[in-house]
DNA sequence: GTCAAGCGTTTGTCCTGACAAATGACGTCC
DNA sequence: GGACGTCATTTGTCAGGACAAACGCTTGAC
């Protein structure tokens, strides 16, 4: 489970609200000093801007073979971690594939599938007759797919839910062609208020298709639809999600402890599992000052 | 240059804007009828579930080993364009590595990295002892860190930049915190008001870091900020973005034709070059009727 | 009739080897 | 002194082979 969004913000306003760890000065026009992070097998004196004085650690690195958990695998751990712990600082240059797959006693192409991974993720970047560089570690993971009962919870607010309906009834156009299903079909309808510290944070609206999962009020009062879906076997694939703002109706406002006509963040996503059918359509409003979406984008070349 | 966010939403209120190309009717349970791609050269009598009256076409699929574009993206762009016209229905089973492979005149590593851009861009997913399958062709691109200009112009809405300011002054605090100055250095701020068939849209606030690029107004209301940045060779790499809702203060409103007090949608972006410099910090408000962010998630197994 | 074991299929992982292309630094020529 | 070509380095691409693991179906046992 990767890609998401949503993530908490406590603050009053939507001002800046990324918890930026320690804004490190840099010159601008300034690009992190080139350093090795493997001490080179004495070759050529070719290639080694081992500037930053010479290699503190030759960074200990080792995959074992007996564990069932892929090589690649476990030497992208090692490195991602080193990165994360900063032992690999930004701009640091990794020795090149061979000689790192020599070192390990691994194949470069093992090598290559970890590197390549942390490429994906955006913690390093290759550069053809030059090497793989650390990249800045402002980079956090792409953005996951979780919900915002999940995103309460690991942020210490304590969520909770009151379920204003859970009923089965004839689809509206939007929901039903979200879902894929004829207008007018019976689909699953569910209406909670989400709050945190008992303060209402977003009214979430939600469709789903009939028989694909039970859902018992109790349920939901006390967990998110995606963990109940997730615990159904149901494998979410992918989402589209839409995100805008609007003034808050007066209903709404009630519900919200908002006044009518306050500004709203909306959002509407259809989700699908991995055989491409739309599990869910759901239609959240949340209060403007309570909650914002963060998120994190990735260039891929 | 992958995953992005804004996609223009034309309609006046952000009800459910996501282009659905005929919604398609599956009854609620049902998974799309799986079918092979390709004939199977006359193996065994296994796994050889053609359903759908067997194979319409084998799917013409070639390599052009004379170009300069590597064969594994050949290869995947053919699939690619397969699964979007329609030719790949979702569900189908391509067939197996091998005997692609074998059939192409390519090696299983090559056919394998072909597949699994498609898999990354969440297009197919792969199975141990089942096969690669398509996957609902409701999954568009990732999303790509595009601009506003851009959006609105292949939107094909004429696109205009009013230049409010474009001087060289002292950071404030969120500024210089995002871009990693000292409070108080100078950086570029640029402040312009976008807006689409001569209607305004959003007001764009940017910090740069100073002597990056020269930023001459002429430019600036002619093309894009991004344009420019890529123009000049900066290669952008990653953005931090956090999206939120409140009202509009008096000024703002003045400048994009609302009243005080109307819903606005914000978004605040930090952007990072391949070296993890901080490139821009944007802080943008967008009427809220006019513009909303669109985007797909996908989940990584 | 039901459950477990077996088997073939398919992808997952890993190895060895090779050549091509981009990059940056050095040396040479004008 | 500056422009150019040359060269070593490094990643990008590709081939061919091998074994392991997961999955689904069939077969067999109870």
């Amino acid at each position: 489970m990767r890609h998401a969004v949503a993530k908490k913000d406590g603050g009053a306003l939507p001002g800046i609200p990324l918890g930026r760890a320690a804004p490190r000065v840099i010159p601008r026009g300034e690009r992190p000093g080139v350093r090795y992070a493997m001490a080179l097998s004495g070759q050529a004196n070719y290639a080694r801007p081992v500037t930053e004085r010479g290699n503190d650690q030759p960074l200990p690195l080792s995959v074992d073979r007996t564990s069932p958990v892929p090589l690649y695998f476990q030497l992208a751990r090692q490195l991602e971690a080193a990165v994360e712990q900063g032992r690999l600082a930004p701009g640091t240059l990794l020795g090149n594939e061979i000689d790192l797959a020599h070192r390990l006693g691994l194949s470069r192409p093992t090598v290559r599938q970890a590197i390549q991974s942390l490429v994906d993720k955006g913690l390093m970047v290759r550069r053809r007759g030059v090497g793989t560089q650390v990249v800045h570690s402002q980079v956090r993971r792409p953005l996951e797919l979780s919900s915002l009962y999940d995103d309460l919870e690991t942020a210490g607010q304590r969520p909770g839910t009151l379920v204003l309906r859970n009923a089965v009834e004839p689809a509206g156009a939007e929901a039903a062609a979200a879902l894929g299903v004829p207008e007018g079909s019976e689909v699953h309808a569910v209406e909670r208020l989400r709050s945190a510290h008992g303060e209402p944070v977003a009214l979430l609206r939600n469709h789903l298709p009939l028989g694909l999962l039970p859902l018992p009020t109790g349920e939901l009062e006390e967990t998110g639809l995606y963990r109940l879906m997730r615990a159904a076997g149901i494998t979410l694939h992918s989402a589209r999600q839409s995100v805008g703002a609007r003034a808050a109706a007066q209903a709404e406002a009630r519900l919200l402890e908002e006044h009518a006509g306050a500004p709203l963040l909306t959002m509407e996503r259809t989700t699908y599992d991995d055989t491409g059918r739309a599990v869910e359509f759901g239609s959240h409003v949340y209060r403007a000052g309570r909650y914002a979406f963060e998120f994190q984008l990735l260039v891929r070349p």
